[in-house]
DNA sequence: CTGTTAGCGCCTTCAG
DNA sequence: CTGAAGGCGCTAACAG
């Protein structure tokens, strides 16, 4: 690092190493712990990293290690509630393995996501990704650079990158059984992105669904409050008596607008979202939702990317189960 | 890096340089546009690298360049819901301007918040800080470093460090005038961290409400909404009118609870928040409340720390105003 | 135990 | 316009 002007003059190891009067291979042993180094010489190492102030250069050690000593965290929206507490999990697995975590946001547009990873590649040890839409072929595409890479929120089927996922489909059918005892027999569902693997593990389950005698209209929606608060008023026409979020968000943005709309909950409406983000820590609110267990899921595929960096360990795809919260906007149907 | 086993093969600039028959300084000023080459050779090297799918190590530019094209933000709390939209912003400020961004959490904790300071000073061209806690004299010592370092919601008065922050003490002073108008008398503040400097520009906004004939009562409590539903029965028993929280959180914690004791709001008591997190965009929440311009914050933060990288820029600290926010959860006081 | 010697992969003078 | 050479700061053999 060339000394920029009004930059401190950079400190290097060999500063250290005259001032201590030893090799640098020394001040590194000490500093790493690498090997013994005569307990006198090592007060004269550390006296000097003290009185020089000086901290190892990171890249300069990346560049000598081989390892960055970082991984790299990909998701589609930084402000979406879901992920603060994946990303507080993996930052905590990653701190706890000696590793710094960077982060991109690809804002939900598939093709940043590309160069994006590449980007990670380039200066993290290993990936951790989240790309809802990104295509099979893609995927595949960067898996095949055999970069340490772990695909989290999405399971492709037949992908050879170690995956860790949330049973959406499993949890969308807890949420058809709920409202089917409770006597519903139609439905409403606010489609989220129909690109997004996702949403598409939550249509799924309205086929077992129907077994059970209730159908499920889905309408494009999208992914937030605003789009649920105004696709809403669009389905209360239709003889639907519970209404399907895709998720927390969406569900509450509905609810915001039947509110509006002197509709009653859940006695006219039942209204389930999806996710249970932070509401009940937020607002003890009281939407009936399934939750996902966001910090394992965050903790989970930082382990699995440290036992890929560490052992080479590849893994089956994993699914953790989601849980039924039933709050107090879901009941029995009118009449 | 050496070839770990199971990574792919590095394939390194001197790989591209022999495919494309060139020297690795051609391929060097292909790929950074560095100077005039020839248009063949600029082929030649264009496929090689495309076919080799090479990929500049990050590490080695960085030593070499002596930038690392990276940033560094560390924060108190992940998951707490007012960093997502600041993280974003500074993420796309950073990107638009080529860098990374590395995350950094503190949990809280000061005698980590040091560490992690110094571990990202080691490892990114500047550093960006969220330390509401740290003492004067240790922000003192990191600023003596001479790494580009912004603080942001935060003002350190006398310290040498660009600083961007909200105005905490006028947002409080605008919901002490708000309560005033409605004719409330006596209010009951519930404290966040003490240590905190974002409690204690509050606390000084009470001051100038007791001139407007406003007395607030401070109650400890916390910063989150668990701390805000547990503290808000202890000052029922008294004679306020209106419950103020430190944040959002707190004060959406209080209204569970007083909802549980069936206390009617805002008839019996007014409840005002602070820093109108994400509720109205999550829940077209009504709470009462000021605005924190969190994006904003965000992108300031992020522009002032690349000013300071390109320009050395230094600058006044600077207050973002925050916005009055009446909904729901005030109105006068009974009788 | 310690110092010396080579790189790690890239960029950037400096000649040509 | 291009190649050769040196160095960024650190670590990892390799000899003593």
């Amino acid at each position: 690092m060339p000394n920029r002007p009004g930059r401190p003059p950079r400190v290097t190891i060999s500063d250290v190493s005259t001032a201590a009067g030893v090799s640098a291979a020394t001040v590194s042993r000490v500093l790493n712990g690498t090997a013994r180094v005569d307990a006198s010489l090592v007060d004269r190492v550390q006296e000097a990293v003290a009185s020089l102030g000086y901290r190892p250069n990171a890249a300069a050690q990346g560049l000598a290690r081989g390892e960055w000593g970082t991984i790299g965290v990909l998701v589609p929206d930084l402000a979406n509630p879901y992920f603060p507490d994946v990303l507080k999990a993996v930052s905590a697995v990653a701190r706890s393995h000696g590793r710094r975590m960077m982060v991109m946001e690809s804002d939900e547009d598939p093709a940043a996501e590309h160069d994006l990873v590449e980007d990670l590649m380039r200066c993290c040890d290993g990936v951790l990704l989240c790309s809802p839409r990104m295509s099979r072929a893609e995927l595949a595409e960067l898996a095949g650079r055999k970069h340490p890479m772990v695909l989290f929120n999405r399971i492709v089927p037949g992908l050879a990158v170690p995956s860790i996922s949330v049973d959406f489909h499993g949890g969308m059918t807890a949420v058809c059984g709920h409202l089917a005892q409770l006597g519903h027999r139609r439905a409403a569902y606010l489609s989220g992105p129909s690109a997004s693997w996702a949403n598409a593990e939550r249509l799924r389950a309205f086929e077992s669904a129907r077994a059970f005698g209730v159908e499920v209209e889905v309408v494009e929606c999208g992914a937030t409050s605003e789009a649920g608060y105004d696709a809403v008023a669009g389905v209360l026409a239709g003889d639907v008596t519970a209404i399907l979020g895709y998720n927390d968000l969406v569900a509450l943005g509905a609810l915001a607008r039947m509110r509006e709309l002197g509709i009653a909950v859940p006695a006219a409406y039942s209204v389930v979202g999806f996710d249970d983000i932070s509401l009940e820590r937020v607002a003890h609110s009281n939407l009936t939702t399934v939750s996902v267990p966001r910090d394992e899921l965050g903790r989970r595929a930082g382990e699995l990317l440290e036992q890929l960096l560490v052992n080479g360990d590849d893994a089956e795809p994993t699914y953790l189960p989601m849980r039924l919260q039933v709050r107090d906007t879901s009941g029995p149907p009118p009449r």
